[in-house]
DNA sequence: GATGAATGAGCGTTCATTCAT
DNA sequence: CATGAATGAACGCTCATTCAT
């Protein structure tokens, strides 16, 4: 390996060290007013470095919150997609609201990054990886869904919309497992989890057949 | 009317002008760097006047959030309550979503003082009132769950549960007509509150039964 | 007595209640921070109310201040004038430093208004009552040193030097006795007392015949 | 001499220039109204270049009234010990106040820095400053003392209390000295300062005599 | 590339004082 | 005369960002 090739390693890693101390950092109440100069000091490099690799402070959220989300993606591809839609359906409730439990700490700034606000005061490149993000969920969830209908094991219904819903109740649920974290004892929230991807699988298999349903019907109408 | 009497109108009517003027500024993506100074201009009043309704700016903000939520309730609590859980349940959804879609320029305030950490740093009195406002919440759409499980429209299973899974539905909906607000055409917004609602009491009624679904009992086992 | 008679006083107490009231907030290392509202509240009068009495915050510093000096100028007067003048000096050392001792509470208020860029930022009435109160001082010890050297009990000498001299002791003692007064054992400030008393009768005493002592007749040459 | 020595140099000069900025603007008497934006205008530098030397602007009143006083002892220390305790105190005493003098543009600060409130809300660091000032003046005058009483030029008598003793009258003259600046003409304070000279000189020889003394001897009974 | 000293715009907050009632 | 709500100038301090070395 030559020199150039390990100083270019070197950088690379440096990224990665800036983006852990940062995260030890921000794991308490007062996380937003951490400053640039404590994450060098704790990242044991300059403060001016920490700008050659991110252009602002804010930007340090953003790439954390993108990394968290890219891990997700990466367990969730992982799942087995050799069973029913249902099953699949469940388990990428499960995994991901397992994958949320499992790194508390990111929960201050990943809420703080998924503000309206947030987004859009944000470099172009940004901004197309939080879309780019939004789109390979979409298409993962997607896959599974049109499948579960060709297959028979989801009512057929429009995919867009059912996706849609999903996305809500995944989103809903985030917000409640991290919000009750450090309320909840772990058992409800194994539990939580449960109840909750039970009720999107009833919401998927109800959706497309609400009309058969004499309660619902009379809603419907 | 007596002039303390009216002096004392004066200076509660002054808060609802502060906050008026505060959720005007709010209304755009650079809301978190309006200044006091803005606000105390666009109120017309001196800036230490505000200090007199609000010990902070922060204030100001969980003051705002706190009363469109109280806006909500007072709606939510108006609905007729003489049909059928479900179908109170979905209105709960639709004019909950219409209420949101209704007021867009609550959404950055309001979506900013969710965050955790926002609320941990707040007086007690502040933090008192959000929790009661949950609980207000709970409140209702729990006797509703219960209401209807005694008259057999919803599958008997445990309230507190069913619960959570509906204000995940909801927390995850709002997020999502509120985050769509700018790029979606209003019809799409209004087919989505239609399909949420649905996919919610799906949800509820099939929750309780999921074990009669053919389907969903592969997964459950 | 008439309602006006009693309105008049009322009026003239009120004075005394806040400058009461400020004492006793005063009494803490935090005093500086010590606002208008918080003296107001504790003498339960109107804020308003302050400013019909003193022109200024700063002038109720110097209010205490001078009342303070009055309570120790009609101590001093009330001294027994029949007796040898360096005992009737000594015992205004001796009077005035446990004047001192008796209000603590004092310390911060009177240490304050001593300097020199106090003194001149006030009104003319009040720059009159420091100088009147100096004076008094002056005629005080003046009077007593002059009625000492016509009787021979202390060395002919210049006045207005000696007057300083005592002054200066004063000044410095009054300093000792208040900055150490929360380290110090009582026992320690009263043997405190006694020394600086007799050294400054020994000053007294030896100042006038300094020539004629054979170890000091070497540094003055 | 390399780059990073020079950077320290000129990083170290900057506090001088920090320290002479705000004394010129404190030579006032309004000096208390001086601003940390004025200081920084003059020192010609940036506002919070300031705050990387002095962690508030009471640390920079702190800082200059240490100095003074670093500034008097090496004086004080280079006074020529091979002669008569009197004359070494009596030198002492001269060289103190005509330091004083000669500096009285530090008058304002530092009798602002003597007030037991402002000493104690400060740094352990500035805290243990002043302590060791107080400490290393002790020592200056407390080993004269003793020597002077070992060669029996000074009556035997306690030297702790002849310490304070000294220690009160120097001062009391300090306080005279600059108090009366302003007022007096140079000619009356050199006087003031030969006579309280010798006043201490007579209260160091006179103290521990005074039983001897005709009349003394009625007041001490 | 790495550094960290310098920067200075910016902001929330305070509080003595006023004055209409 | 008493009040206390309104005022707004004033200020200390922060900290993300820059850039000369």
């Amino acid at each position: 390996m030559g020199i150039t090739e390990r100083k270019k390693r070197d950088f690379e890693h440096r990224e990665q060290v800036i983006l852990g101390a940062s995260l030890n950092l921000f794991d308490c109440d007062e996380w937003l007013s951490v400053t640039v100069d404590q994450i060098a000091d704790a990242a044991e490099i300059g403060k001016g470095t920490i700008y050659k690799h991110f252009s602002s402070k804010e930007e340090i959220y953003a790439k954390l919150t993108l990394d968290f989300y890219y891990g997700l993606l990466e367990q969730l591809e992982r799942i087995d997609q050799n069973r029913s839609s249902i099953s699949i359906l469940g388990d990428i409730f499960k995994v991901a609201l397992h994958y949320h439990l499992s790194q508390p700490e990111f929960r201050r700034v990943t809420q703080y990054c998924k503000r309206i606000d947030f987004k859009k005061n944000h470099s172009e490149e940004i901004c197309n990886a939080f879309e780019k993000l939004d789109s390979r969920f979409r298409n993962l969830v997607g896959d599974i869904l049109s499948t579960g209908m060709e297959k028979n094991e989801i009512p057929r219904t429009n995919v867009r919309q059912l996706y849609y819903c999903m996305k809500t109740c995944f989103d809903g649920s985030v917000d409640t497992v991290w919000t009750g974290y450090s309320g909840l004892e772990k058992v409800d929230i194994d539990e939580y989890i449960k109840i909750i991807t039970q009720f999107m699988v009833a919401g998927v298999l109800g959706l497309g057949d609400l009309e058969n349903n004499q309660i619902a019907k009379v809603y419907l109408n």
